[in-house]
DNA sequence: GTCGCATATGTCGCATATGTCGTATAACTA
DNA sequence: TAGTTATACGACATATGCGACATATGCGAC
């Protein structure tokens, strides 16, 4: 488990280090201390989601942290790879999950701020997936856009139970990009 | 009864060893020392509650409190509940997981102590399951039990990827319920 | 604009916690 | 047994928390 001392958190946001105890103080920042004289350290998730809460910029040293994680639900290996193509040029890291087990491992240890999601595969109901993120906490707030070759009717199907958005298969690169620009609210 | 070195808590605390010794010279936190030159070990439960006293982040793998925590993972339902079932008497608590997603999800949701495994499920291979617990940190320890159908060699293979026990379908009831214990290191 | 106020942030000094390094040796491994 | 790794401890360097005070910032009123 990765931590931070108030130093190191002065640095990276250019203040004193003053100020960053006072954060602390004041609970705007989490953190705990050390059993010494109560010297503070900071989890790096923590750290990070107060700079996210903030819009503070996040340094070069965190932007794997800070990078939005989208997450790829598809069990043709090749429409997966597909989809992270076209999601490079973004700012965000991709993971591909081929298979059920696979999706909810990744889903739950990456807690990506975004999953694609194929609602038909083997052994694995879509509709069932986007009610289990719903329905969980830790991993509500994942925005989830369905990419499927099902009709209309199942799509909106996706929508009513919590997708965020839904794309016929085989989708248009740019409508694509756009649609997950749009989710994570980052620009194109 | 488990103990940890000054090299294990500095790694938990992400803190300078020479600090976890001052700690322990000070008091702060609760061991004893080994005849030689004074080694010192300090049981678990020990450090255990010197985090929570200090409010300190308790690392996922020690927060085990409470009976042990056991998945089933098997597609069809009613030899879910079968194991479960059978299970009842033993002082653990079980969480049924039938499909690869929700495999997934809840092995590491749960992080339980032990797993079954049925290793023939649609969309999910189950050999690369016993792979993916053995080479995630965060799962590593978790004891895989197999039970399965399939004939002795494949139930050997599991075995060799990192099986901790394997199980030919359908099982003797008071068998599972020994391998369970015997796995777990808790009485029938 | 600028005046004034409330509040956030910076600066300084001190006591002390924590980090670093080297060395002797215990504890582990085969 | 021999070789490897981990540990304790002293001595020193560095970082930290905190009180007290100085300065900067945002913002509404005029």
């Amino acid at each position: 488990m990765k931590t931070l001392t108030t130093g190191d958190i002065a640095k990276f946001c250019d203040v004193n280090q003053r100020t960053v105890i006072r954060w602390l103080d004041k609970g705007a920042l989490k953190g705990f201390k050390l059993p010494g004289r109560g010297n503070n350290r900071v989890k790096l998730d923590d750290f990070v989601s107060f700079l996210k809460q903030n819009g503070m910029p996040i340094p070069d040293q965190l932007a794997k942290e800070g990078q939005p994680k989208v997450l790829v639900v598809d069990d043709e290996l090749a429409v997966a790879n597909a989809i992270r193509r076209t999601l490079k040029p973004l700012d965000v890291s991709t993971e591909i999950a081929n298979g059920g087990f696979e999706a909810g491992s990744q889903l739950m240890m990456l807690k990506p701020d975004l999953m694609t999601l194929d609602l038909s595969m083997p052994g694995m109901n879509g509709f069932d997936v986007i009610k289990f993120v719903r329905s969980t906490e830790e991993i509500a707030h994942t925005k989830v856009l369905v990419i499927s070759a099902l009709n209309e009717i199942e799509l909106n199907k996706a929508i009513e139970l919590g997708a965020n958005g839904a794309l016929s298969k085989p989708f248009d690169n740019d409508i694509l990009r756009q649609a997950v620009c749009d989710l994570l609210s980052i620009k194109v």
